[in-house]
DNA sequence: GCAAAAGTGTTCATCATACACCCATGT
DNA sequence: ACATGGGTGTATGATGAACACTTTTGC
């Protein structure tokens, strides 16, 4: 246990959808190394020589998220990613980076703006304002694997649903599944898929209609997985 | 850059199908704490305070890969499986530890034996042998996920070729799937799975038959895709 | 009235499942 | 001969893509 350690960080994908555009939170970075560069939010993780060791890495993320954002745990989806440890991805020394990916609704994405940093951090288009190679680091290949998993996520899980707001009409969630993929679904088509889960359970009629500059339409909820059982 | 550092560590969970029973390879503890029981095979990530900072964590997971199994990198399926961190996951001292697992070939599993510490590795059943709350630090929870994973990934990723050996009949591959599933699957029915990714150049007819007792049947190898469009 | 979005229905191809059935071989 | 597993065919139901269509609103 004398060998020389690493350092531990945890890196964060926060991904929200805004007017119909997949978009990441990029801080611009104030030291070096990369001083000026766009790079993810992040941040060490808390290690204590002392029984109680330090914070969990979850808890790191949630910590550096919230520092970032505002958002505290519990309101926010956050899931690991990967780890990258290639000598080499930080000069100044060894450090080991725990990706996580997180999902804000667009709703409690202006959040973002209230942050202690709030002059530095952004909101950007992926496929728009974040050109190869511009991350410091190897954020970009950090960036890239979070965009290929979630966009493979889309399908399996229902992750679509923690980037919409509370209640949300079928338009509304067929928009953010379309800025995930990509591509254009079909209106009705998409409207069967969520018909299917409307009678599964996984989403239920919200009160009210929302309007949106023609034929009003049905707000609906999603409904996790804990409370649909009972 | 001056606080305490985790140590951080590479854990392996092996799988293998042996008499169409998932295997996994577990090792022996010979130091505190544990002693005794069974642990996954792993070990300490190499870092360097000079300019090459070490080495990286796939490298890592490869060369602990071939300590104790004597499998050399590119021969094996590895992948970057989870990372976990949490306080007091080792009395010792904070330890962060980047899980992998892999998957071997029935016919490569025997070299096991052949390994340095080989007394005190085996290949056990994930179902039969490893009841729950059995073996050292959190690995009950890293050899969960792990099986969640790989029962996942199946369905998903031609990765059943990676548990089958280099040449293979349709009943043998039928059975690794069975092994992982825990299900049986008709005949019939998976022969048609079969045949179609014989169309699309997965897989390909390999000279010879094999006679298995009755009558022969025709073997097949798989067509990394790296090679299928040349 | 007209455009645009909400919402419904129909057709067609694909694929998983269940299951009946023939064929070849070792014992 | 016969049991066993290799190998083939068929009917059915679920699902998804493509697309025509009606309804309801704002302008």
């Amino acid at each position: 246990m004398a060998y020389p350690r690493p350092s531990v960080t945890v890196d964060l994908v926060v991904f929200t959808v805004l007017d119909t555009d997949l978009k990441v939170l990029l801080v611009r970075r104030g030291q070096p190394p990369f001083t000026g560069a766009w790079a993810l939010p992040g941040g060490f993780v808390h290690v204590s020589d002392g029984p109680d060791q330090g914070e969990g890495l979850d808890d790191a993320a949630h910590r550096e998220l919230e520092e970032e954002t505002g958002l505290q745990r519990g309101t926010v989806f956050l899931e690991q990613l990967h780890t990258f440890g290639t000598p080499g991805r930080d000069p100044r020394g060894r450090v080991i980076t725990v990706a996580y990916f997180a999902l804000v609704p667009p709703d409690r994405a202006p959040l973002v703006q209230a942050g202690s940093d709030a002059a530095h951090a952004a909101w950007c288009s992926v496929t728009h304002e974040v050109p190869d190679g511009s991350l410091a680091f190897d954020h970009d290949a950090i960036l890239a694997l979070a965009v290929e998993r979630l966009r493979a996520s889309v399908d399996e899980a229902p992750i679509a649903f923690e980037l919409v707001p509370p209640t949300f009409t079928v338009a509304e969630l067929r928009s953010v599944h379309e800025a995930l993929k990509g591509a254009t679904y079909d209106a009705g088509n998409f409207r069967r898929r969520f018909r299917r889960m409307l009678t599964d359970g996984v989403l239920a009629l919200a009160p009210g209609k929302r309007h949106t500059g023609t034929k009003p339409a049905r707000v609906y909820r999603f409904i996790r997985s804990e409370n649909r059982n009972r």
